[in-house]
DNA sequence: TTATATTTTTAAACACTGTTCAATAAATAG
DNA sequence: CTATTTATTGAACAGTGTTTAAAAATATAA
């Protein structure tokens, strides 16, 4: 039942999002009555929580591939292009990974902890860089961030339609030669 | 009477975020009934829009002072501080900027001319830089929008409290610290 | 099998939400 | 002083997350 739940709960999660997905909603979705889900889970949060954590297993997964790429740099730069893709074929996804707000503010017992996973991977990566003669001269934990930062911001300016103030550009086209223009930039750093 | 509510909606809604604000909450706020809003705006989404506009004449503003700056990369780089600062000031305008999406699906006549300004401003900002030689094998429309995502990306992991991964690091270190990365590489480039 | 105890599930309720609308009050025009 | 706009209310509608008493289904024990 937890997981007829949760199968319920994420079609219409990803389908509407967030707060546009109410409880009636998936009880009906698993022809139950809603209050079934309050025995099941404690709250709207709790169930969000779940497939918060089954967002990120599913991009680590993607990013799992990578490892078999040798060189830490390629990796990087291959690491932002995953990302990337997997923002636009997960739209949903990303958006209650990066983007919700609420229910990040009183996490579960480690319910943030498969995102920390993630984040120290990204670290560990630069400090790899680093230790090839890369990045040299920048903090390792900045420099991440800032790695980071770059990349969520084309997903999230894609995510929330703010790609919509740059015509004669397809969304794809912004994305993935934006991030090619980042890309330049770090050679030559 | 306009002006009224807007004054109590720009209160609620940069206290409690735009989905937690409710038109009663506002109606009460100014001392009056949830119904009189209906008279004065279309509905939530047109008050939005008044306020999303007053944010960007905000950043606008704080961002005129950099005209005086006569060398355009100096400008560029100081565009991306006075973003942040404006961003870590004022979140919420912030959110209702670049992060909430519902009324942005459905922009009002010209709701969104402003924004396109902005990133105008930007666009001729790197062609300027452009012009004195730097950047000069970037396409202008990708790399501005390149930036815009830098940028943005760290003020939204700061919005949506993605922060919190990076221990040891204040949100201000992390912020002024992680552009300032970001600032070498395009030194760089 | 029957009786008891335990686990699931429901339906109704509570307090909220955005929005609409008939009735009313206030202001203005003739 | 009416007549007509204009402004405002309060109740209602359909929706929301959540709680809870009751009922149904299931498991356990005698």
């Amino acid at each position: 039942m937890h997981k007829r739940i949760l199968n319920g709960a994420r079609k219409i999660f990803l389908e509407k999002g967030y707060e546009q997905t109410s409880m009636r909603n998936i009880a009906s979705e698993i022809n139950y009555s809603a209050g079934i889900i309050y025995f099941h889970f404690k709250d709207k949060s709790e169930i969000f929580h779940e497939l918060h954590k089954e967002g990120f297993r599913l991009l680590l997964s993607q990013l799992k591939v990578l490892d078999k790429v040798a060189d830490p740099f390629e990796r990087l730069k291959a690491v932002g292009r995953v990302f990337i893709q997997f923002a636009q074929e997960n739209k949903d996804y990303y958006n209650l990974m990066f983007i919700v707000e609420e229910p990040v503010k009183a996490p579960q017992a480690g319910g943030f902890q498969i995102a920390q996973e993630a984040i120290n991977h990204l670290l560990d990566l630069v400090k790899e860089c680093q230790g090839k003669g890369r990045f040299k001269d920048m903090d390792a934990e900045y420099f991440a961030f800032m790695l980071l930062s770059a990349i969520h911001g084309i997903c999230a300016l894609f995510c929330k339609d703010r790609t919509v103030n740059f015509v004669n550009k397809t969304d794809d086209e912004l994305m993935k030669n934006g991030y090619e223009c980042f890309v330049t930039l770090l050679e030559k750093g």
